[in-house]
DNA sequence: CTTCCGTTTGGCAGCTACTCTCAGATTAAG
DNA sequence: CTTAATCTGAGAGTAGCTGCCAAACGGAAG
């Protein structure tokens, strides 16, 4: 059970993603300040810089990517893996409530309006590719470093990119463009 | 004829550049100054601003994306495109005199070392990929938003940023990786 | 309930990137 | 030489972010 003290923490952190998010959408980005924000969820800049290391991290931080990783490591064996990768992705998004799919959407509109935000996010991505590639080089047994993996891991993520450029097929949209550009994949990818 | 006017203009910039990247070197990019740039190349910093709109700029502007995007419009119709590209890469790396790769060696190992150039330096590359979609698309004869170019694109980008992102294989040992990168993209990505 | 310790908070000072404005200098053109 | 356009320097101001210190708060022991 948590107490009281953590309890308090989360509803502080929450309170200021969503005094942020607000403002965000009512007057924009830039024209927020972080003082604004930390007046709207009543605490002071000190305390709003304790929860959020920058103003970009109200928007950034991504639980959802761990989730996606978690899906495509326990995923059958006998899945490829681009299978498995479907499969995660598709278990992660509609695993959500109808409200946290729109708060997604909303943060994935934001983040790709705002040019630091999205390289942010971006970089997160790549980085991110790391751990990727050896949860692939051992579901088809190779080594990480093999150029093969790295080769696929990169056009796997590259793929998901082009689908996440693109401005606005809806938010169910994505997941048909991204079954499509991953079937292109799978089939080696003609041209 | 450039006038005296633009030959200032020129010379400030390239000196301003300089005097920059070796503060970079000397005493890292973070705790060095924009002042200290300044004053090293003897403008202010009014000045400075003038001529990059960003601290992050001096470091970032990419002069080599557009060479290679040329090249790769201008190479033979009758290769594919990762040949095409494949060429295209090679003809602008080994275009460049020994001084100048070795520029471009630093500032690459310089943005990737910083996290905000690094991500700066993903959303210039990512934001180009609409462009090449659209000269890849030409060269196929097929229209610019057909998935399969799309996602053609992507893991095209995906690959290259798979080599990218690996620390330091040499300044030469970058083209192999990504020969063999495109080799197994060419192939299908077989796994 | 009180006391005590560790954590959390707010307020403040300070640094730096970046913007805006305005007056003065420099270059180009007539 | 005179005039017009452009470039530069200086200063004030804003906002993100950090570090410091004292006060408030939560949790456990007596």
């Amino acid at each position: 059970m948590p107490g009281l003290r953590e309890r308090n923490k989360a509803r502080t952190r929450a309170e200021i993603r969503r005094q942020a998010m607000r403002l965000f959408r009512d007057q924009g980005y830039a024209s927020t300040t972080v003082e604004q924000i930390a007046a709207a969820a009543e605490v002071s800049q000190s305390t709003f810089f304790r929860y959020f290391p920058s103003k970009e991290d109200v928007v950034l931080r991504d639980e959802l990517d761990p989730l996606v990783f978690d899906a495509f490591v326990a995923a059958p064996p006998e899945l490829t893996p681009i299978q498995a990768f479907r499969a995660a992705v598709r278990a992660v998004v509609q695993g959500l409530s109808a409200e946290q799919q729109a708060e997604e959407w909303e943060r994935h509109r934001l983040t790709q309006s705002v040019p630091e935000l999205r390289a942010r996010n971006l970089d997160a991505l790549t980085q991110g590719m790391g751990l990727f590639t050896q949860a692939v080089a051992q579901r088809v047994g190779r080594r990480p470093d093999d150029v093969a993996v790295r080769a696929f891991v990169g056009a796997l993520v590259g793929v998901g990119l082009a689908v996440l450029l693109d401005e606005d097929p809806g938010p169910t949209g994505y997941l048909e463009l991204f079954d499509a550009g991953l079937a292109q994949l799978e089939a080696g990818l003609p041209l």
